[in-house]
DNA sequence: CTTGAAACCTGCATGC
DNA sequence: TGCATGCAGGTTTCAA
């Protein structure tokens, strides 16, 4: 499910109930996710204060007192919910435990902080805070989409030769790090670019313009998620999923929302994933 | 090297 | 009602 907005999102809520806050227990309630976990994850977690919540891509990290790091990952379906915060800031007491609540973190201020994840691509893992960029999941992945990194001149050259679809180009990680399947979709058309378009085909300055419609698109849904974490705090206490109004995404046969185009909205599959467009605009 | 497909797993909507 | 099919916001691993 989530991609950069999502998880930034979900990071932004998890940090009023748990940065600076001690880890009492830990429950772990299956083997593993997506992997194992890590040797004894419960125990090398509880008693430890969580000192800063971070993000890398999808990717969220806590920073640990005792100097190890956990790594997050929500994979397709994973969620997070805070409840029984003593602030008040989220819901007051704890749901009924649910079908596929594999992790639940019991923090010292009273939060409980429960990770969901029926299809289970997510993972965990521990590792040396100081190290953290080496992990393996983490030091292959491209600049962030809205870092310094990721630029003009980055893309173009990165984009440069590339036979593969721009669709499929900013799918891929190692280029830049965080962008989905829905988020993709929407640059693209923000854009005007056609996603079957090669990578190496399109032009410097279009491929230029790229870069500052992924930032906006990222940056508003990360905006939305802002506004849905202030409605929800006397919800259900879920993070990173709320309302958005996609143009393209999910609207395969709806018409075109381009000023005098009204074109319906075509999907097609690029390497196996969904790719919803209009071949009116995009070009 | 690049590119594409398969694999991991559950749930839900749709159609017969 | 059951059952089969196809789809889902991700990423690694393997094959070509």
């Amino acid at each position: 499910m989530p991609e950069l907005p999502e998880v930034e999102t979900v990071r932004r809520g998890l940090a009023p109930a748990m940065e600076g806050v001690v880890v009492e227990r830990a429950d772990v309630n299956r083997p593993d996710l997506r992997w194992p976990f890590p040797e004894r994850m419960a125990e090398r977690l509880t008693g430890q204060r969580v000192e800063r919540l971070r993000r890398r891509s999808k990717y969220i990290l806590a920073d640990l007192s005792g100097g190890e790091t956990l790594l997050i990952h929500l994979g397709m379906s994973g969620r997070m919910t805070v409840s029984g915060d003593p602030l008040g800031q989220f819901v007051h007491h704890h749901p009924m435990p649910q079908k596929h609540d594999h992790v639940v973190f019991h923090m010292a201020n009273g939060a409980r902080i429960t990770f969901n994840d029926p299809r289970r691509f997510g993972a965990m893992d521990l590792m040396p805070t100081a190290t953290a960029e080496q992990h393996k999941l983490l030091a292959v992945l491209g600049p962030e989409p809205l870092g310094n990194d990721f630029n003009e001149t980055y893309l173009i050259d990165t984009f440069r030769g590339r036979a593969t679809p721009v669709k499929t180009a900013l799918l891929d990680q190692r280029i830049v790090a965080g962008l989905g399947n829905i988020y993709v979709c929407e640059a693209l058309y923000r854009a005007r670019v056609s996603p079957r378009r090669k990578a190496g085909q399109i032009s410097a300055g279009r491929v230029g313009a790229l870069v500052p419609v992924i930032r906006t698109v990222l940056t508003e849904a990360i905006e939305a998620g802002g506004s849905s974490l202030r409605d929800f705090r006397q919800a259900d206490g879920e993070l990173g999923y709320f309302q958005h109004s996609f143009d393209v995404y999910g609207r395969e046969g709806q018409p075109c929302r381009t000023e005098g185009c009204g074109a319906e909205i075509r999907r097609i599959t690029q390497s196996g994933r969904s790719t919803f467009y209009c071949a009116q605009c995009q070009r």
